[in-house]
DNA sequence: TAGATTGTTAATCGATTAACAATC
DNA sequence: TAGATTGTTAATCGATTAACAATC
């Protein structure tokens, strides 16, 4: 299927337009057109239309879109069907709000092992899932391979603990830490959840707003 | 200082240089050019100085960037020096995980309180932050304007929650419900932080990985 | 001074939008 | 059939890169 080299800035909108489809489903709506569909993203039918149109035809002329044929098209897109499997690293606050709330498999995702160093949690399992000693890593990773590593370690321990998952074979890493392990490195991919930057970003905004009204009161103030 | 319109993608560069900046400070690093900024961001070097050129001239030629100096002057530019006040909304895993673990301070921020709807968690503190009940939300606003809310509820209540922070005069939401609120809406700013999205992303470009390999695998079997 | 590196203008590249023939 | 809406090609817009004079 996937022939050409999509963009990033696609591959960023799949997700949003895959929860759009099931937000929609449950609301009983069983077609869409990318008029509406762009309505409600605040997307245009264009730039829809486009990003579909790099991965097949999902429409219909005339008729729309299908929203479940649609999103189980997405669904494969995303590689939800892969059963990709996952280890979680470091059960502190994220982690453990992670293995609580977050469900791996409702993304296709398997959560196969969590794994800490604190002697209180090791052989506990949390919600099934079992947390191993970190000593464990190395043995446990040639036993089973497994695609993705969830890093929520402290910051100090970011560094070395992603050298050693890509020494041990992991071809992905989800990082929660706030540090830069994107270097001119390896082949393992690396997603990065910032808070940080994140909200940064919004202070931005929101400052910038924050100027704009100034300078309005400014000239209201001066006409008065 | 903000006049020109800039773009998107240039603000969600600046917190990754803020990040690269505090880490070349603690390493001892004073100045920089563009061009090693660049290798060690993978951003070339034009981009860079177009980047800080949107803002102003923090270089000099023929010397490159004062690391502290550049430091400072995005954290001006991000609005990290105006004491913007949060409140954080719903005290479950995600909630506490912010409040223990994430450092508003840090970036500007001031965490002044916490609501929730459980009555074991109202009248308590966490880390000398209140958690106050949700009944308090309009009171406490009224006496207490604040500038963002961290929404760190249950998918169910997102929305009105959100609804309710507009009413009372928040300006921005932080959003950690895996909830679309981004309408055709009102003026109130939000920024997501989708760890599905984030993790779609990854599942995206694991399994585009897994099919360039495949397809190398068949080739070289053909070929043998 | 000579070498280095900026800030900025111009050129290129890529992504978004518009338009429209194809067709359900 | 007529109306609606797709998939796709062409046009526009914006962002990134390259080049270079200015200057520390």
């Amino acid at each position: 299927m996937k022939r050409v080299k999509v963009s990033n800035n696609v591959i960023r909108r799949l997700p949003r337009y895959l929860r759009k489809l099931d937000e929609l489903s449950a609301n009983g709506v069983s077609r869409i057109s990318s008029f509406d569909l762009g309505q409600q993203l605040g997307l245009t039918p264009s730039q829809i239309r486009q990003d579909f149109s790099c991965f097949g035809e999902f429409g219909q002329q005339g008729y729309g879109y299908n929203v479940a044929a649609l999103r189980s098209q997405i669904a494969v897109i995303l590689g939800m069907d892969r059963g990709f499997s996952a280890i979680l690293i470091g059960v502190g606050n994220i982690g453990r709000a992670l293995m609580d709330n977050f469900c791996f498999s409702e993304w296709g995702f398997r959560l196969v092992s969590a794994f800490e160093i604190d002697p209180a949690l090791i052989g506990t399992e949390f919600k099934g899932v079992p947390i191993r000693s970190m000593d464990e890593l190395e043995s446990y990773l040639a036993e089973n391979p497994v695609d993705i590593a969830v890093l929520s370690v402290p910051k100090d321990a970011a560094v070395p603990v992603a050298e050693r998952l890509t020494a041990d074979g992991i071809r992905a890493i989800w990082n929660f830490t706030n540090v830069e392990l994107t270097g001119p490195d390896s082949d393992v991919l690396v997603e990065n959840i910032h808070f940080s930057d994140s909200l940064l970003s919004l202070s931005y905004f929101l400052s910038e707003r924050r100027d704009e009204q100034a300078a309005r009161d400014a000239r209201a103030e001066k006409q008065h």
